[in-house]
DNA sequence: GGCTGTATGATATAACATATCAACCCCAAT
DNA sequence: ATTGGGGTTGATATGTTATATCATACAGCC
């Protein structure tokens, strides 16, 4: 696992970075990563928690690249069907990638305090979902792996 | 893992057995186990899908136990905050429980061609997510493990 | 009776998501 | 150069899920 976590560092290079990447990976792959689609990446990029579709628009509308739902819903498929954000369920709400290069196997971990949401990767091989589907011959095609609870500045308080 | 899984059962006791078993807990327990809340997890325990909220609603619209949204929501919180059902994030939607009696610590199948859902029990502490929060250090209070797929019969074009 | 806690009823609205159809733009093949 | 197709966008409407709020009913208890 590689997640800087819930600790302090340089939150302009993540917004920077992360389009920087997905410029790159779009260019390499063909996909047209429009302006619309990049706006709503670094929306989703400047902060590390997730963001409703909704309060997405709100910004788009405010920057006049979209008013209406679809225009949100357009740009959030594009990017998590290319895995440069993921759906958060257990908030119906988005959130950046922040290990785009990695193939995927997220985990979750949502405060519920200070709502600051962190992306690990965890082998899926060798979790009880795998094992679970193993034992009853099911054929996994999407995991869900999300916890609730509190970050460790929130937990202590801070 | 106890899942009986996918495969055929005698499907009467499955609502018999569920609501028997919900009747002595909430007496055990002292809750109010009310007609609403009792036909909803009938409904609920009728098929081994999870159901949406309206759809739950519109079951007792029919039978005049109520027709506005809340007697929906206000049955499907007393059941899962008790533990007789569960909600499927994935779905926005509920499910009966098919574990009552044990710890809980769910994993959910989901077949997203013929709905079933199987809930199968898995340790929490030989996890992914829990690997993940304790590097972290995050106060996991609640866990989302569900996996979309295809269960053995439909996977196998039966 | 009056108090309290729990459950219901009723209305309205918030929040999340998609269907549909027309218009547009780019670019490649004829 | 033009035609045609794929992908994208604009615009409108609607569908679906969830909660806020305020009022009422009812049981147990002092």
């Amino acid at each position: 696992m590689t997640s800087q976590a819930f600790e302090a560092h340089d939150h302009r290079s993540c917004i920077a970075e992360g389009v920087a990447s997905a410029v790159q990976i779009c260019a390499e792959r063909n996909l047209q990563l429009t302006k619309a689609r990049q706006r709503v990446l670094e929306i989703l990029l400047s902060e590390h928690r997730a963001m409703g579709a909704y309060e997405i628009l709100e910004v788009l509308r405010a920057e006049g690249l979209g008013s209406q739902p679809p225009v949100a819903y357009r740009a959030l498929e594009f990017l998590t069907k290319h895995g440069f954000a993921h759906r958060i369920e257990r908030l119906n709400a988005f959130i950046a990638c922040t290990h785009v290069d990695n193939a995927h196997a997220p985990v979750f971990l949502i405060c519920r305090a200070c709502e600051r949401v962190v992306e690990a990767e965890a082998d899926p091989a060798q979790g009880e979902i795998d094992r679970a589907a193993r034992q009853a011959g099911f054929v996994v095609e999407r995991a869900v792996r999300e916890a609730e609870g509190l970050c460790p500045a929130c937990a202590s308080g801070a």
